[in-house]
Order: structure tokens, then sequence, then C-alpha cells
DNA sequence: CGGCTGGTTGAGGCATCTCAAACGCAGTGG
DNA sequence: CCACTGCGTTTGAGATGCCTCAACCAGCCG
């Protein structure tokens, strides 16, 4: 069994599929900053800063607000009823949150705050009427739920069609480049998770990404800096994308 | 490697994951019909008719129009650079095509008619303006990408933490769902995908969804109807829902 | 008939899981 | 300062589920 690889959210180039997409007009950055502009002019928000661990909304909540990342790394995780967790997506900056609890005014699962972080808070009554009148906000909206539904889209390629090390491999491409697009550096990398739940998230054993981060390590296409194994160096963003398309090229033939 | 399960659409109960959901307020026929009815009260829409194996936009495309199934079965597929296909999601009656072009004005994958089918074409700009106007269209428009999110969550999860026999029953519960519905009837569904492309969609391969399926044939949980061997009799729909919870305990220890 | 496509089934191999042991590090309490 | 404990990580060895390769069968069509 496997899942579905990675994919982070916002990354301008999909990763493992590269089917001919038309250029961006704008870089994912200026989306972002465009999106925070554009909806601290119409709406009212609300800040609410979220410690790690505590939850935005949990699975059941009555759906009413959508939330926007303003800071910080959120998870959202499918809870069933057995006791069993699935990471679904990681959010950054700019990612909305909460698209889960429209069909039903209910959420259908958990968004965490891996890190402190702040969301702004957006009752979905107010965006409605508000979107009546402004076509751009009802637009940008609906881009990011597409683009949520495309990301998803890609973790089911990559769960997939790739092996575990080249999954793991594409996680660590994805969260640099989204990195990248908010403009922080991505040389480095500080992964709030435990081996566990990256594996929970990438559909494979605690074990098995152990092993494959030591295998990337070898092979000089990350490293681990002095202090702890959770720290990630990425000399070379391109050498994990090369890495995952190279052991693509080997699983066929 | 695998993919994810299952996932169709619009099953009310979620298949693998059953958090504490509110019930809902109508039911998945019901929603159908009346979204039809909305779209068209309120839209022009046009009607387009689909042959097997036709597309109904592909990768690539200008994103200008929204599509309702109206009738046949529909899948959306994701092609990549190297020429390898991955089937995403599969599509009813009632369900939208075309969210994954919203993003960024090009649609990321195939649309493609399983079998002669209908599908409503409706303008986004005409569906933006109208629903400036008719609240009730845009909360519709915005559960169902909402569902589509949760359809994608589904078969992450599916894919993660099912055996591949337990894939298998779980797709078919999902079809038979879905067919459940809509009022058609569900104890004996024709699979309108080979082999190979049911595999390609549970992320397995082909043999192994044969074996799977030849297996829960021994067990009498599904049975092949006479002629051929792709229209598969279902004699108890809640017994496949149990054999994936049995193998899920199972793989729980 | 012969070719082709799709399906079934078997045998063997390999990637990943499972189980297990050991280590590093942080916190706690003596 | 030093056990001592608990958690997260690493690494090894063995088990196994799924993939790969291959043969064969059934239906369809020219």
């Amino acid at each position: 069994m496997q899942i579905i690889a990675t994919t982070l959210t916002n990354r301008a180039p999909t990763p493992v599929c590269r089917a001919p997409i038309a250029p961006a007009l704008q870089t994912s950055g200026q989306r972002v900053a465009q999106l925070l502009a554009l909806i601290d002019k119409e709406l009212p928000v609300l800040r609410r800063v979220v410690h790690a661990g505590e939850a935005v909304y949990r699975a059941g909540d009555a759906f009413e607000c959508l939330y926007i990342v303003h800071a910080g790394l959120f998870k959202t995780v499918s809870v069933c009823a057995d006791g069993r967790e699935q990471m679904v997506s990681l959010h950054f900056k700019g990612d909305w949150l909460g698209f889960d609890g429209m069909a039903d005014s209910t959420f259908g699962c958990d968004a965490i705050a891996m890190d402190i972080g702040e969301v702004w808070v957006i009752r979905y009554q107010a965006l409605l009427e508000r979107c009546s009148r402004a076509p751009d906000l009802m637009v940008a909206m609906h881009s990011a739920m597409s683009r949520a539904m495309a990301r998803d889209r890609d973790s089911m390629l990559a769960v997939c069609t790739l092996s575990a090390d080249a999954r793991v491999a594409d996680f660590l491409r994805n969260w640099a480049s989204s990195l990248e697009q908010r403009g922080l550096r991505t040389d480095r990398i500080t992964l709030r998770m435990t081996r566990a739940e990256i594996g929970n998230f990438l559909g494979m054993t605690l074990e098995t990404v152990s092993r494959a981060l030591s295998r990337l390590a070898r092979d000089r296409i990350i490293g681990f800096s002095q202090k702890g194994r959770r720290d990630i160096e990425i000399p070379d963003i391109a050498a994990l994308g090369a890495f995952v398309d190279r052991s693509l090229a080997a699983s066929l033939h």
C-alpha cells in the first residue's frame, strides 16, 4: 500500500505531472500577497493566534467560517471512527482552511497548527455577501479551491506512481518549493513533524521514511544539520526533482 | 506503489472514514435533482452529448466553462509529460466537471466520457454573474467543490490505509452507493472500465485487480454475471462494507 | 481461421512492512 | 552530577503483499 506522495500547496510547477500549462500570469508570492490584501480590503477579518497542536476547527464542528493562514504551518487530518488518523494536507501562508465544511455545514476533518501561527477568520455568510459585490473576491476564492483540488490530484498521482524514496524526495521538494514561493530560504528547512507523521502523510511507515532520508543524505541530495535530525539542508532543490524523475524513469524499465 | 483507493462521488456516508457528521438535511438524490433544477432555472445551459471515449475537455485547453454531468459516466485523467496517465476521479449524474481549470484558466487534466453521456455546459462568466444575484447558486457550487475535495480526501485515505483487496471492495461499494443515491439499481453494476483502468485508478496492477475480484467472488461477496466479467453482481452492499472494515481491523493486528 | 484485446492464473522477485534492538536527547528527580 | 525514563530516530533481519513476467483462455472481428 502506499499513498499519494506529496503535495504541499500552491506550488507553481506541478511536481510529478507536467501537463502543458500556460505560464502563470503572476508568481505565487504575488498571488498570496494580493489575496491577503484583497481580503483585508473587502472583509472584516478576525485575527486568531493558534498555538502548536491547537485546532483551528475539528471534525464535527459546525461550519461557519473559513480561515486563511497568515503565519505558521497547519495540517488537516481525517479522523476515523476507529481512532486512526490520516494527515491529508499541509497549509502555508495564504492557503485557505475550511473548504471541506461547506458541503454539509460540518467540518469533515481537523485543522491543526503545527507551530505557533495566525489565521484570519472569515465568516462564510459575510464572504458570500461580499462575493456578490466583488467578483475579484469570488474568483480568488474559486481559484484557491481549484488549486486545492489540483494539489490533491498531484498527491494522488505521487502516491500512486512514486517509490517510497521518491515520495519522500517529492515531499521535501514541495515543501521547499512552498517556502520559495513565499520568499523564504529553502536551503534549510525545519520539519515540524515526526517521522511517523511524515509516514502517515506519505502513506508509508516511519521506518521507511527514516531509511529514505538516510539514503538521500548518503547520496548527498540532502543533508542533516548538526542540531537534531529534524533540520534538513537542501543544497539544491533541482537535485531533488532530478532524483524524483530518475526513479520515475527507472520504474518504467 | 499504489494509489488512492477509491472514492466515487457524492456518497452520503463517507466510506472509510466515519467522522461524526451531522445527518444530511436532504438525500443525495434530492440534492442532485435540486441542483439541476436550480441551474436550469438560473442559467442558460447548452446541452452537449458526448460519446464514449470523447473528451469534454483536455489538459491545456483554455478554461471557459464548467460542466454538469446529466447522463452517463465520466472520468478525469491526469496526463503526465512522459505519457503516463493517472485516473483521478469518476463522475456521475449531478457531478460537476472542470473545477480544476479555475485556478489558472487552463484545465489540468482530461475529462473523458466512459459511455455515451450528456453534460450541461455553463459559461464561467455567466455563472459568476448569476452567482452574484442568486446566493443559492453560489452555495450549491461551493458545496459541490467542497464535496469533490472530501471525495479526494477519502480517496487518499483509502489508498493509504487499505489493502489491495479492500480497495477494490471499497471501489465497488462507492460505485454502488453512487448508483443508489441516484435511485438506480445496485444489485448489478456494469464496470465500463478494463482491469487496467481500475488498477490505474486504485493504484495497483491489473493482475492484482483481477485477483481481488476473483477472491471477492470466491467469498460470495460479489458475483460475476453470465455475460462477460465486466458485469458484477452485488447481492449485499453492506457485505462489501463489512469486508472493508474487516480487513481494516485485521491490518491493525 | 488468425490476430487482437481483455481477463485469469501461476511462479518468483522485490519493495515495503513488521518486529526488534539500540542510540541520542530532553526532562525529571534523587 | 548522575541515574532514570520516555520519546523520536536509526538500523538490521525476516516476513509478506504486491509487482513482474509469462502462459493460457475467451470473445470479437476481419
